[in-house]
RNA sequence: GGGCAAUUAGCUCAGCUGGUUAGAGCGCCACAUUGACAUUGUGGAGGUCACAAGUUCGAAUCUUGUAUUGCCCACCA
């Protein structure tokens, strides 16, 4: 048997003990039992491994290997997305920066940069698998996918297409989100809002002379775009301006530019704020446009389009053309108050729209594009025609798909309410390109070129998170059907076998800050392209942060917890259970390196607990391989059937817990279990008479109930402990429960034994016993003499004492240091040297505990009602209780008064 | 403006369906260094469970309200 080095040294083990699963093949699903599948949120294809993947990577595993050696046929499918928007730039930046090439797109062309971030997407892949693999992650590789694969391509098209035809696809001109710095549009759920000092203009908008009466005012955040309104907005019951509703007017702004709009009345107005009427600009504002739509036909101007995608003011800007939106502001302003126009300036905080990806505000201008209508009824789902909100709404209220933690269910539901129509296209180049062309008016959508010269195709991309809306299944059809076009989407995912077997997975796991981007995302898309759920549970992690709470960024690098580098200094073992243990789903956690180091200490603790019974083999002549059965328990000491007992409870609490995704306590027991039970008590009490084959037979089960957790310890430490026949941890299976190996007495006894060598100790500090000196003891006690009898050789040993009497509890030593257990009492007897002081104090508070515990168990107890409505049981243990506690104290109370 | 969550030891957190003398890890104090382990062991100190009212025989746990903190959503121009 090889010696085990006295630390564990994950840096020797981990990458060797991964290229064994991974030519063992045991990643890959069986083919038989319960499919279990996950699909592994693809981490984007630039960059780094960050601890938003390192947790998702650990949560994942635990599952797989759970369910794996449940004898699930478990399969994780591995890949990377390609993440349109946040590559283009990065590639973009880098060949800026590196090449001092100002605009790359316009110098290298749509080919060449598509060319260049293909290569540089191809490098990082690499890069994000190694890191995937560090983790311990037990994902097939063989059927890892990437989300611009030709498969996934054609599926993309495929339901681009399909939604084309059931008209849930349609192209419109739209007021969209156009991010000006990254020349796009963006959808609504990449838009943060923050809310930043702003001044809010009061302006004349219509004089006293042209309205007849008194002049209109207009409070705007946003000056420069009323030169751009087609209407002014009020309440309809807002009295003061009753008489101008319906009425049109020639407004003469700075500059000589002259603006038709019509009065108009609308229940959404504010009669409050600001002056009560509204500056509609339907080009530059979805509500106006919202509201504009309502009442289209009252308004006689059209809508004028201001705002250019440069960010720049158009030409229908008159004066202000080719000015940024700031100094078209700046410049106005100047230009009415010279006027005599601006009535008022204050300050105001402004809730303005910043675009998630390039952190500047959002200008919402008019813009045709490819959009997702959300509540055309035409989706068929369980017999019924549906609109996309509905079904997405169906499958989570039905139960279909539930969310853990499920207050997220509420927040879905909220956010599915709020949807509106999705823009789809974006005008980048990387990206699954619109499946669309265009010939003068003629349009073609399919899933190829069309026949023909002259077809142009779209230059449009998808959002990307079309494409991963689609991962759970699109990873599962096989790629050589892709190839035949002249296979449906359906007759592709019927002849598909992985998807025939594997879908829908069995629970997706990711973090809540991408509910909405992609989670809902899946549901809508996959229930309409597959007729199936994507998956039946979603676990939603939460953010990992810094000790202090705060958010770890990339701006603040010494915020950063880097998991590569904590899997070097610790263990991937380590950094696993510490994102693990101690936080829920769906809440936020708290990671800093002196946990990670705590749970590497653990680690290590397992390995000397397993180097220590591989000693005890050797030391009996025992191969630890050729043990098989445990003898006959009734022929077990104490302290093994004891610890056999509370392995059956451990056992039960960590599988029903891994059912229930309880990972966070699972961990907890185990930890306590290694620790405390196994360790501290059963492993010293077994030096001396240790039994082999209980202590290996203990520590398999450890290791197999750890393992999902610490793979790759539990796995080294395996091959030396496991039966001869067995192959790798990872393949092992899930231990049945053996109710027989209960025994609630064992346990109790152990617990006296405890408490008594723990007692023992208390006094040897208290009465200031050098650590090292055997001292003699007499423990007095009618109820458990036997059994401490049978124990002795424990009891001296652990207590390091010169001598161990047991006796009644009629003769009591004197002169001897003392202390009370229930129904024990123990002495030390110190010939004159009793330290009464300190037993004193001891005995004392000891006495004031229990005399506050009494009076409230006789509070209880003398309490009608109590007794009339606690269940009969309860009271018993009361009554229990109250017996051991007075008896205690009334010992307590004699000793104190002797001294 | 609407919604959700959190508030338990110095720090990070458990405490599941109401009955515990309220727990863990880290940190702290004291002691211990030759055979599993100092990445350790032994013993200890430390909490009116944010506040208030209510339900109940009984509340850290349920209800309501308040306060503080954080997050999400939202068309007050």
């Amino acid at each position: 048997m090889a010696e085990l080095p006295k630390a564990y040294d994950p840096a020797l083990t981990e990458d060797r003990i991964y290229k064994m699963w991974e030519d063992s093949g045991a990643f890959k699903p069986t083919g038989k039992g319960e499919p279990f599948t996950i699909s592994m949120p693809p981490p984007n294809a630039t960059g780094q491994l960050h601890l938003g993947h390192a947790v998702m990577l650990a949560l994942e595993d635990i599952f797989i290997r759970f369910a794996r050696m449940q004898d699930k046929d478990a399969l994780w499918v591995p890949g990377t997305d390609h993440a349109a928007i946040a590559t283009e730039s990065v590639v973009i930046k880098r060949i800026q920066k590196e090449e001092k090439m100002p605009d790359p797109r316009a110098k290298l062309g749509r080919e060449e940069l598509l060319r260049r971030i293909a290569d540089f997407v191809e490098k990082s892949r690499g890069t994000i698998r190694s890191q995937v693999r560090k983790m311990g992650s037990s994902c097939d590789w063989s059927r890892e996918r990437y989300t611009m694969d030709e498969s996934l391509n054609r599926c993309v098209n495929e339901v681009f297409c399909s939604m084309y035809n059931d008209g849930l696809i349609y192209r419109g001109e739209r007021v969209v989100n156009w991010d000006t710095a990254l020349q796009t549009t963006i959808s609504d759920d990449e838009i943060v809002h923050e809310d930043r000092e702003g001044t809010l203009y009061t302006i004349e908008y219509l004089s006293a002379k042209q309205t007849g009466g008194a002049a209109v005012h207009v409070a705007t955040s946003r000056p420069e775009t009323k030169i751009g309104d087609s209407a002014l907005v009020v309440h309809p019951d807002d009295k003061r301006y009753h008489s101008l509703i319906g009425k049109s007017f020639t407004v003469q702004w700075p500059r000589g530019i002259e603006t038709k709009i019509t009065v108009i009345a609308d229940h959404s107005i504010d009669p409050a704020f600001g002056t009560g009427v509204l500056g509609l600009t339907p080009f530059h504002s979805k509500t106006d446009e919202e509201l504009w739509k309502r009442h289209k036909g009252e308004i006689t101007s059209a809508p004028i389009h201001l705002i250019g995608e440069n960010g720049r003011m158009r030409k229908e800007a008159g004066g202000y053309a080719g000015m940024t939106v700031e100094e078209a502001r700046a410049a106005l302003v100047e230009d009415l108050r010279s006027e005599g126009r601006l009535v008022k300036e204050e300050k105001y905080t402004q809730p303005i729209s910043l675009s998630y990806r390039s952190g500047k505000p959002v200008e919402p201008l008019p813009k045709l594009q490819w959009f997702i209508d959300v509540n055309k009824p035409v989706v068929q789902w369980k017999g019924k025609s549906m609109s996309l909100k509905q079904v997405m709404q169906d499958v989570v209220q039905s139960g279909d798909i539930s969310i853990v933690p499920d207050r997220f269910e509420k927040t879905y539901f909220h956010w599915i309410d709020n949807l509106q129509d999705w823009c789809i296209s974006r005008q980048i180049w990387w990206g699954h390109r619109v499946p669309v062309w265009y010939k003068g008016e003629e349009i073609s959508v399919g899933t190829t070129a069309p026949g023909g010269k002259g077809f142009e195709q779209d230059s449009d991309t998808l959002d990307t998170w079309f494409s991963s809306a689609l991962w759970t299944w699109s990873t599962l059809v096989d790629p050589k059907l892709t190839q035949d076009f002249s296979l449906s989407l359906s007759d592709i995912l019927k002849n598909s076998p992985d998807f025939q077997r594997y879908h829908p997975t069995a629970v997706m796991e990711t973090g809540y800050d991408i509910l909405f981007f992609w989670v809902a995302r899946m549901i809508l898309m996959t229930t309409y392209a597959t007729g199936q759920v994507p998956f039946r549970k979603v676990y939603l992690h939460g953010l990992v942060r810094t000790r202090d709470g705060k958010k770890m960024s990339k701006s603040h690098p010494e915020t950063m917890i880097d998991p590569l580098d904590m899997i070097s200094k610790y263990g991937a073992d380590a950094l696993r259970l510490s994102m693990i243990v101690g936080q829920g789903p769906g809440a936020d956690s708290r990671l800093y390196e002196e946990k990670i180091a705590g749970y590497r200490n653990f680690i290590n603790k397992l390995w000397n607990a397993s180097r220590f019974v591989l000693m005890q083999c050797e030391q009996a002549g025992v191969d630890p391989q050729s043990i098989e059965k445990l003898p006959d328990v009734s022929t077990l000491s104490l302290a093994d059937r004891a610890i056999l007992s509370r392995e059956q409870a451990v056992m039960q609490h960590v599988t029903d817990g891994l059912i229930n995704y309880r990972l966070s306590e699972v961990g907890e027991a185990l930890y306590s279990y290694v620790w405390d039970d196994y360790c501290d008590w059963y492993l010293e009490l077994s030096k001396g008479n240790a039994n082999t084959a209980v202590l290996v037979h203990t520590l398999r089960k450890i290791l197999i109930l750890l393992h999902p957790y610490c793979p790759f310890v539990t796995e080294e430490l395996w091959s030396s402990i496991k039966p001869k026949k067995a192959g790798m941890l990872i393949a092992e299976q899930w231990p049945g429960l053996k109710p027989e190996r209960k025994d609630a007495k064992a346990e109790a006894e152990f617990l006296v034994l405890i408490s008594v060598i723990q007692s023992i100790r208390k006094l040897r500090t208290d009465q200031n016993i050098e650590p090292g000196k055997q001292v003699p003891i007499t423990l007095c006690t009618d109820a458990h003499a036997e059994l401490l009898t049978s124990q002795a050789e424990h009891i001296k040993r652990m207590g390091k004492l010169s001598e161990l009497t047991i006796s009644g509890t009629k003769q009591k030593p004197a002169d001897a240091a003392s202390a009370f257990l229930d129904g024990i009492e123990v002495y030390l007897p110190l010939e004159g040297l009793v330290d009464t002081g300190k037993e004193k104090t001891s005995l004392t508070k000891e006495q004031a505990n229990l005399e506050k515990f009494i009076s409230g168990i006789e509070g209880k107890l003398q309490n009608k009602e109590f007794i009339k409505k606690a269940p009969p049981a309860l009271i018993e243990e009361q009554k229990a209780k109250l017996c051991e506690a007075q008896d205690k104290l009334k010992k307590i109370s004699e000793r104190l008064k002797a001294l």
